[in-house]
DNA sequence: CCCTGCCATTGCGTAAAACGCGATATTTGC
DNA sequence: GCAAATATCGCGTTTTACGCAATGGCAGGG
């Protein structure tokens, strides 16, 4: 940049002397920077000698060109100066539908005050995905059941403990137990179950039904505990749900909440990111308005 | 430019040691030109730590930035570089009316064929005030007759000779000399004379009269000498004038040229330059095509 | 779970380049 | 012809850039 300065400031003056000054550097210095410019373009900008300075028609089209330049490049510099200070860029997010329903909507609105030039792109889909997107670093971060053992790499923060329950449609069926309240293995043997294909929800399930000494009729299975609310409110069969999913449902009216004892153990739903993108002002920035618990 | 190399190619393979082989250099001079952009910008271009390299959203708005700047320099050059093979530019050249219609524009011609990049312009008017034109830097060149002793700083270069005539109207006159091979005091005395308020034939005129022992009488003086031709065509008095002008007259049927004894003398007419602006390729193609005498 | 390979970065000694001072050559104005 | 002006060059010094080797930290595998 500076030889272009120099350039323009000599372009104007045409005087090594005055214009030297006016770059404080020395008229030596000067000279030898024009003529490095007119080596590394190949053409002379300048007709001089030792009395006369005068710019060639070629040190006028340099001259057009070294001003855009400059004036693009200063430009270029006070627009990405002024985007690290407002902190812009774009963060994803996956979580389940009813997380983007429920708490992670309320989040992300102040998040979106607070910096609006931040944009969020929401991916929703399965939880039990969520954690090996973010590992593949397909998502920056994602709503997620804690799972058992947390790998290394991933940071966790815990935002609501989620109960599970065993839901089941309105409408009476055969196969529905009669006392929830104490279940025996006649009762639930039969009973058409829907659950997740994979995560959480589907070992504690399986757990619960292994303790009973059943192993279950699984009717469905299904990717995203929303699509099992639907089922069951069609009559389909007896689902397990975090209750969340079941609140923030449409199909609410149509299903109710067994009174299962043992109880399903809750489970914590918090923010995953990999550890190493926490250094991004951005991820950090999203990663410190989330209070934990 | 070389700091945008770099970063462009970093930016497209993400990976310093790749790159840096892709650019000649070590790696750490790589990590070390990019931090050097980043700190000249104020922002952060690449989010990386030990293992991962990856653009951050100001990182991608500078690499459209460096694209274009770097295709823009390399045009420019190019750009620079042909027009110096080229040899393009502008030359102005002042010259009478006459030397435009005669040989200058001959020699233009050709010129213009074997440079198509060089703009002439032609700027006519009084021969006598060539001289002083070049030497202010306001022309270039000038086609001139060449004075009794030529300025230091100008060439020059005789291009004819110009014979120096007395023309008088076609028409008789009371004033008409009878016997113009043998003069008198008596026949010239009282003759109208149309003579150039300056320059050379001017002064060939005033010398020839003196050793006539006759003061002139002047009728008009002129300011170019086509208008001299004009004026005695109309019939105001006798003119001296270089006999191409007469040549190139469109008045020449109006006017004839008087057989004075003795003749004036002939005059070089030439091309003129500022002795340094010969340093200029431009202005020495023009002059190189010349060929004296 | 440690261990090895990978990789961006940093310190340091050297090489290159930039810089300023003084000298030089050349030109203009008096 | 002489003196002031001025772009450029040579040279010694300072600043900067470069590569090598070492460091530290992150992934993948036995």
């Amino acid at each position: 940049m500076r030889p272009l300065k120099h350039f323009l400031t000599l372009a104007d003056s045409l005087h090594f002397g005055r214009a030297s000054e006016a770059c404080h550097v020395s008229p030596s210095t000067l000279s030898r920077s024009i003529r490095q410019l007119e080596e590394n373009l190949g053409a002379k900008l300048f007709e001089r000698d030792n009395r006369h300075v005068a710019l060639t028609r070629q040190g006028e089209t340099f001259q057009a060109y070294a001003r855009e330049a400059l004036e693009q490049w200063e430009q270029l510099r006070l627009s990405l100066q002024s985007e690290a200070l407002h902190l812009t860029g774009e963060i994803s997010v996956y979580c389940s539908v009813t997380a983007s329903y429920s708490f992670l909507y309320a989040l992300l609105s102040e998040f979106r005050i607070h910096h609006p030039g931040i944009e969020l792109k929401l991916h929703t889909g399965d939880p039990a995905e969520a954690m090996a997107r973010v590992l593949a670093g397909e998502e920056d971060m994602a709503i997620t059941p804690r799972p058992r053992r947390t790998p290394e790499a991933l940071a966790f923060k815990s935002l609501t403990r989620a109960p599970l329950v065993f839901i089941a449609p309105q409408q009476a069926a055969a196969w529905m137990p009669s006392t929830p309240e104490s279940p025996s293995t006649e009762q639930w043997c039969e009973v058409p179950m829907i659950l997740s294909e994979a995560g959480l929800s589907r070992e504690f399930a399986d757990t619960w039904f292994k303790a009973l000494g059943v192993t279950p009729r699984i009717y469905a299975q299904v990717a995203g505990h929303e699509a099992i609310v639907s089922m069951v409110g069609l009559g389909f069969g007896i689902g397990v749900v975090p209750k969340i999913v079941l609140d923030n449902s449409p199909l609410q009216e149509r299903v109710r909440v067994l009174p299962v004892k043992p109880e399903l153990p809750h489970y914590d739903v918090g923010l995953c990111v990999l550890e190493r993108r926490l250094k991004s002002p951005l991820i950090r920035a999203l990663w410190d308005e989330v209070i934990e618990r």
